[in-house]
DNA sequence: AATGAATGAGAGTTCATTCAT
DNA sequence: TATGAATGAACTCTCATTCAT
């Protein structure tokens, strides 16, 4: 039982040292050494925990994403309106990247780093968390207090959207406001959403 | 005369073979002796028409960009209205992207890697066109037909938006209808700029 | 204990190879994994013990000169008069080329090579024995039986002389013998400085 | 007759540049590429006056001896007594190098780098001018006027001294008087030359 | 005779991964 | 289980030399 509470300990203490090397150096610049070093580990134990560097990427991932996606479960939970959902989902995300800036670096920045196996991988693990977006959307329609745009499309414009404004955020060393920029998306994609867009007078 | 020619023209090669690597390994991954083999030409040639690796991306940004920017300039000359001039910004940067996936591989997928240097290198290349972009936004608040979006998050979002979408038919194996998708994109940001979102009922 | 003494036991080993491959080749011409091979390392080895080809030399000359002052100050400890110090200084100095030719082949041939950083950090690393040598001429014009010369000059004269006469021992494959040689820059030296020249008659 | 008159002159133009280069950077740093930019042809024209590199610096030093040893004949030849041949010997030497500091230091510093091979024909070429010293030195011995130490031995040690001398004077910068030097030298020599050195009192 | 673009072998160095301790 | 020294393949970049023009 220590033993496990040992593993388990280790483990979580790699994947924080890796978080943040990746965060800071990017991670096909950043070394397993650095990682081990930052971990307080030799460098041989990264590999009793996970089958290579990839891996290693990839756990994290998938641990934000699980977390991520629980927290944003719970957050969306006692709202019924799709638009108020949608709103929910984009002010949440950005608070996430806002009290996390360096787990949000690796999830942003890193994703579509590194060779096509990694990449498609990494995707599989953002699928749930996209999956949510998607699901409010078709609700939204469903209920009919959204337009019928194509559900997959509005999806990855709205993911493309956030994903860009906390890059910009980050990489400009946080020095906008972001959760005013949360309302204006929320604001942009509810309002865009909600009815056609006016024909210009002819 | 020849001689010129004959440089400019292997100049050219080299880029179109740094194209196809970079885009189908990542430029961290591509090597050198790759490009110059995919460009029929020796390693050291490479370095005859650029300084290094990092040159050889930048320029090649440089190129694209430059073309990227000049012909989106005559796709809106003639258009009068800004938020007709933003439906037709998200059309033709799709079309771009149906038109030499490629290219757009390596600009989309590509810009956020490497160190530090080279991305703000990246960046600025980038600036004239997002400068275009944010324009048109500032020019649709100006005449009173955009509502007053914080036109640099809005920008944000519309350009993150356009390569999430870019990058998904690319990494997907251009598998769905990129222009059906662009006419979706326009409909929702030139709706969502607009007018207010709908309040749900109270 | 048996790790420290293993660490120490392979950086000199790799310190010896070096040496070797050094003096038959030349610093610059010798390559890295020349000196890996010869010290039955693999390249990355020598990483692990110096930071780069040119530490490498530095701390291969920096051992030598340690070493080399150290005996050479034992040797000229019991001695009083100057005269006898030089000439016992110009013994020595050619007894432990013979004995250790390939050493002194790195330290008198490689000293003057690489780049204008490394030369003079390795000028640094003889400075101490230089200024034995330099301490010998001063005593002795001080004590009144060295004539009153300039002692940087003679200093400059003298090791040059034994640097020449063991290059040329080294480069004629140890030839002739070296013994002799010292007892007659050591007569030619404490005589020159001696007494004045005689004037030829006029 | 302007054929062969401008390829002797263009033959000279190289090696004048090849002496300025190879000064500055050291011979094995410096490339070819950058003695053609530096006698204004093309890299390839190099080719066509020398074998390749190796043969570029054999010549160059080829050149400077035969002058330097036709000046120091004449230097030498109205001289009588061996002794003051000998101090004109070292102070003409010392003079070539104060007037002519680049082609000093090729001569001086690049002489004993790169590989075997080259080192042995460099130092064949220097074969008539120690010759001369050598000279000097048999016929004060054979005349009385110096003692019989080893006129090889001292050979070497003069030549070293006067390397050592000059070379420690190219590489401070030229800061300190050659021709007191030159001056010292020639003192300690002659007097160590002409009698043996004194006894320590017993 | 002269050019200079092209070549490609070879250099130093890094780092993911292994394995004897 | 944990270590960290050792490995060696792979990388970018340089430069002496060639040869078509």
């Amino acid at each position: 039982m220590v033993r496990e509470a040992g593993r388990a300990e280790k483990r979580a203490r790699i994947l924080e040292a890796a978080s943040r090397v990746f965060a800071s150096k990017g991670f096909l610049s950043a070394t397993v050494a650095e990682v081990a070093r930052e971990a307080k580990v030799a460098d041989g134990t990264i590999y009793l925990y996970f089958r290579n560097k990839d891996d290693l990427l990839l756990r994290l991932v998938e641990a934000r994403m699980d977390a991520l996606g629980r927290a944003m479960g719970e957050a969306l939970a006692p709202i019924e309106d799709p638009r108020e959902k949608l709103a929910t989902f984009i002010r949440f995300h950005l608070k996430m990247v806002e009290e996390s800036p360096l787990e949000a670096q690796v999830l942003i920045v890193e994703l579509r780093q590194s060779g096509r196996d990694l990449k498609r991988e990494l995707a599989e693990l953002m699928r749930p968390y996209l999956g949510m977006l998607q699901g409010i959307l078709e609700e939204g329609i469903a209920k009919g207090v959204m337009r019928p745009l194509d559900p997959r499309a509005v999806r990855h414009a709205i993911f493309g959207a956030l994903d860009e404004v906390a890059l910009a955020w980050l990489l400009r060393g946080r020095r906008f406001d972001l959760g005013r920029n949360a309302e204006q998306l929320a604001d942009l994609f509810v309002g865009g959403l909600g009815q056609p867009p006016p024909r210009s007078t002819p």
